[in-house]
DNA sequence: GAAAATATGCCAGTGACCGGCATTAGCTGG
DNA sequence: CCAGCTAATGCCGGTCACTGGCATATTTTC
């Protein structure tokens, strides 16, 4: 039983709160925004889910939940699924209808998070005369703002396995880069005939890239701080990230 | 036996040149520079190697060359290690021995580019006068310069799979941001007491994944052009990207 | 040419992941 | 409250990437 150095039962005091925003790892039909109670028929819960939907989150967080436990106790590669659907309760086969992955469950937080963002910039467009880095900026600001309670404990520990294991990094730059791929074809769409074209869209793209290279560092510091890192300390890192891209874009101009 | 595109007959008329640049996935003991042919004792073949090296230095080329003949032929996950250790008549064990997973070998060509990229930052610190970001930017020229003949045909190839294969592009990535650390750990270490300190870290972190964000641009570009893709193109996507930084820069600034 | 150092092949095992099928649990109309 | 439908779940067997151990072969060294 090896032992690292986060005492786990300090670390997992949190709980859920509601928010229907995590069921699957894609949201579901609704179009964003619109996000009322009724329902035309059906035995709806509290939440404006129906029990399954309800049994099926529950079980969802609860493998979120001992996964990152299991894996920051035991290490990724060296937890084996079997344990881990033993501890939940369920069979390999529903947890492989739940998650894509193995890494993918020690990354739903970020996920999430990263959903929230696509749809912040699908939701509002920017203002006419907004900067466009300051409007992504801006936007993953509102991201985090709106994660649930208790997030910032799970977005960590998932950040200390990245940091521990080249698989779960792997996967987190690939879903980082899907989301970049993604916010750009959104803000693509939105200029059809706006002047530039390709040299704008690259352009665009180098601000994108720059702000998450912000963000990542960001994240660092903030993990590096260790377990009494909470959401103010995430947002004040942020701004010492992002008030550097000035700084570094002053080099960039021979 | 499904059939893509590309015609391999057309991709592949290239061969490989010396250079022993490519042992194993790290550089062997020589401190960077003192590239001379001489050893203490012992047979040293025409490339200053041994028998062994050159033997391992060919199955090494052979997995690479048939691997990617067989990924780009019938897909990364259709293709299963057996066959490419049958085609090339060794062991899976041996593979294992050369390569660190099935990924690696499909982007043995891109590590190459990113070893000579890290040997070139080694080997020459920035002028006093020097802008970093240009630094960097002729670095990865003189980077794909020194690719043996051939390099291009096999890079494109691997792009192309990264592409199709969303396994190989978390690995692309992952390699990508371990050269970005490695980077920075080095002009850090350069500069001990120079002013800044973090602050000035962050800003040339800043700057360096600028720059890979172009370079990346302009791969994609490159690769997307099709099979007649020279390296003189590259030279030419990359002289855009670049262009383009100090424009993004200036959006930068609010 | 013998001894030491390495490289290779074979084999058996582990663990992630997937398709198929029977069973169960939740939903719907009477 | 009960049948009929839909969908979630569990079980089973199979594939395939990857690993450690050990015997064999090849290269290097003396």
């Amino acid at each position: 039983m090896p032992v690292t150095g986060i005492s786990w039962q300090q670390a997992f005091a949190g709980g859920w709160r509601g928010g229907a925003s995590t069921l699957g790892a894609v949201r579901e039909g609704s179009p964003a925004g619109n996000e009322g109670d009724e329902r035309p028929a059906g035995p709806a819960g509290p939440a404006g889910l129906t029990l399954r939907e309800r049994k099926k989150l529950r079980t969802r967080r609860a493998l979120v939940e001992e996964a990152l436990r299991l894996f920051t106790e035991q290490g990724f590669g060296e937890t084996t699924l079997d344990e881990l659907v033993d501890a939940v309760e369920i069979s390999q086969r529903t947890f492989f209808r739940t998650f894509a992955s193995k890494e993918d469950v020690a990354l739903a937080p970020e996920k999430e998070l990263w959903a929230a963002y696509v749809a912040g910039i699908e939701a509002r467009p920017p203002g006419p005369g907004r900067s466009p880095l300051a409007s992504y900026q801006e936007t993953l600001f509102a991201a985090v703002r709106e994660m649930a309670e208790g997030w910032e404990r799970r977005f960590l520990c998932s950040r200390a396995l990245c940091e521990r294991t080249p698989a779960l990094l792997a996967h987190s730059l690939r879903h980082c880069a899907e989301v970049t791929d993604r916010v750009l074809h959104i803000t693509a769409e939105r200029r059809p005939a706006a002047g530039g074209g390709r040299d704008q869209e690259l352009r665009l793209l180098l601000l994108l890239e720059l702000m998450l290279a912000a963000w990542r560092w960001a994240v660092r510091q903030w993990a590096a701080a260790g377990q009494g890192a909470d959401r103010e300390a995430l947002y004040g890192h942020m701004r010492e990230a992002f008030a550097a891209i000035p700084d570094a874009a002053a080099l960039a101009r021979h």
